[in-house]
DNA sequence: TCTGGGGTCCTAGGACCC
DNA sequence: TCTGGGGTCCTAGGACCC
């Protein structure tokens, strides 16, 4: 049996931990530059706030429902997020944590101490409540996609109370009727597009669907799903961290940039961040791409004439893998230069370093000179710096003094667990 | 006219997730 | 005026190997 914990309304439901005044209240978390709803109590899901809805599109709705609005906190949501993960591995051994917000439990063997799994389910819902105020929803089922049914339920059918164990086929079958074949893990607006045009709605009828069918039109991944769903597990618990693969830092700017200094400060501070990421877990990068574009959404200019669009990119192969922010930098740069072109009013540029290696055994070249090891050194004595003493404390003068390109927060709220001179004064 | 068999690696594109 | 960011996996097709 595996369990699935997931935190309602996660981002929404870290903000009313420390301000309880939230509670009861319409509020929405916005995504980075303040562009998109991407949280929202059930207060606003009620006023027909949609995940994804541009902000600008709701401020009516918002000022006439007088909805709280915050800025993405992610340094908050993060530590809060490890702080329901360590409760739950108080519980049970093995935890994977899937997301910002959910994870996967093992729940085998614990029958012994609660015959009734809800038990378990219940105390560790209430401690999480009672150490983060986070509310947590837990499915279970013999299968991850079982599990992600039973949350789907859980959550949206009062009588469950949050808590639904699903270990008899007649109740998984029944829900499965219920349940649009769209909600299914795996199943995005494509496929359901797809399976609509073939007469599969809901989710029984996938699972029922003939297994050669689905292989050949949703590939191996839609056969593992119809599996799952027949109660056979195809995706088993996942407990290592494997590092990333890739590190892709893109932040938009909050404001449209045409120039080429301000933007090449941007790309610098993006890939500062981006190499931080990749020493912390170790890595080398082998490969760097730069990217760089316009807002496609925008299609006229004020003065009506149509918006001109651009999007370019650059990949560079580097002589040996690096994790130096200063050599990564000249790479970054040249490539920028090469793509960049004047006339434009650009939205973003973004840096991925990809062809990640351990750092502790790369590959050297034949031909070229080795890292230098002094530059490696820096970086890493910049890292204990900035950690220490916040970050950018120490950082590359070309990333500039001008701040004005960054991206907008209007409505952060303070870093309540991570940040000496936020911590909540209770008066 | 006739032209092997069995592989690996890489990339682009397409799907998905939160 | 204003529309997020950061990832994963799979497949087909091409280049290449012995």
């Amino acid at each position: 049996m595996i369990g699935l914990v997931d935190c309602n309304n996660f981002y929404v439901s870290c903000e009313r931990s420390f301000n309880p005044a939230l509670e009861g209240r319409a509020v929405v978390v916005l995504s980075n530059n303040d562009g998109c709803a991407i949280a929202r109590s059930n207060e606003a899901k009620a006023l027909q706030i949609k995940m994804g809805t541009p902000f600008f599109q709701l401020k009516e709705l918002i000022k006439e429902h007088d909805v709280v609005v915050h800025s993405s906190n992610y340094t908050l949501y993060g530590d809060m997020s490890a702080r329901v993960m360590a409760t739950l591995g108080q519980f049970v051994e093995q935890v994977e944590v899937y997301s910002i917000d959910e994870a996967f439990l093992n729940l085998d063997g614990y029958t012994s101490a609660y015959p009734d799994l809800r038990d378990l389910a219940r105390t560790m819902r209430d401690t999480v409540r009672r150490w983060t105020r986070i509310p947590v929803s837990v499915g279970m089922a013999p299968t991850k996609t079982l599990c992600k049914v039973a949350n789907y339920f859980a959550k949206r059918q009062p009588e469950h109370d949050g808590i639904l164990l699903l270990d008899d086929p007649a109740l998984i079958s029944a829900l499965l009727h219920d349940l649009p074949v769209s909600e299914l893990w795996g199943v995005g607006s494509r496929y359901a597009a797809m399976l609509r045009r073939n007469g599969i709605t809901t989710a029984a009828q996938l699972r029922d669907a003939p297994d050669e069918w689905i292989n050949q039109t949703m590939t191996v991944n839609g056969l593992r799903l119809a599996h799952e769903l027949r109660g056979f597990p195809c995706r088993m618990l996942d407990l290592d961290t494997a590092p990333k693969k890739a590190i892709c830092t893109a932040p938009s700017f909050g404001r449209l940039v045409p120039d080429l200094n301000t933007i090449t400060q941007a790309l610098v501070t993006h890939l500062s961040r981006a190499a931080e990421k990749l020493r912390a877990q170790g890595s080398a990068a082998g490969t760097l791409t730069v990217f760089l574009h316009t807002n496609r959404h925008r299609k006229t200019f004020h003065n009506g004439l149509p918006a001109k669009q651009y999007y370019n990119a650059r990949t560079v192969e580097l002589p040996h893998p690096s994790a130096s922010t200063p050599e990564l930098t000249g790479y970054a740069v040249a490539a920028l230069k090469s793509i960049f072109q004047f006339g434009y009013e650009y939205q973003k540029v973004g840096v991925m370093l990809s062809g990640l290696v351990p750092a502790s055994h790369r590959q050297t070249s034949l031909l070229t000179d080795g890292p230098d090891e002094r530059l490696v050194q820096l970086s890493a004595t910049i890292d204990r710096l900035n950690h220490r003493f916040g970050r950018d404390k120490v950082r590359l003068a070309a990333t500039g003094y001008d701040m004005t390109w960054h991206h907008k927060q209007q409505w952060m709220s303070p870093a309540y667990t991570t940040r000496w001179g936020d911590i909540l004064q209770v008066c």
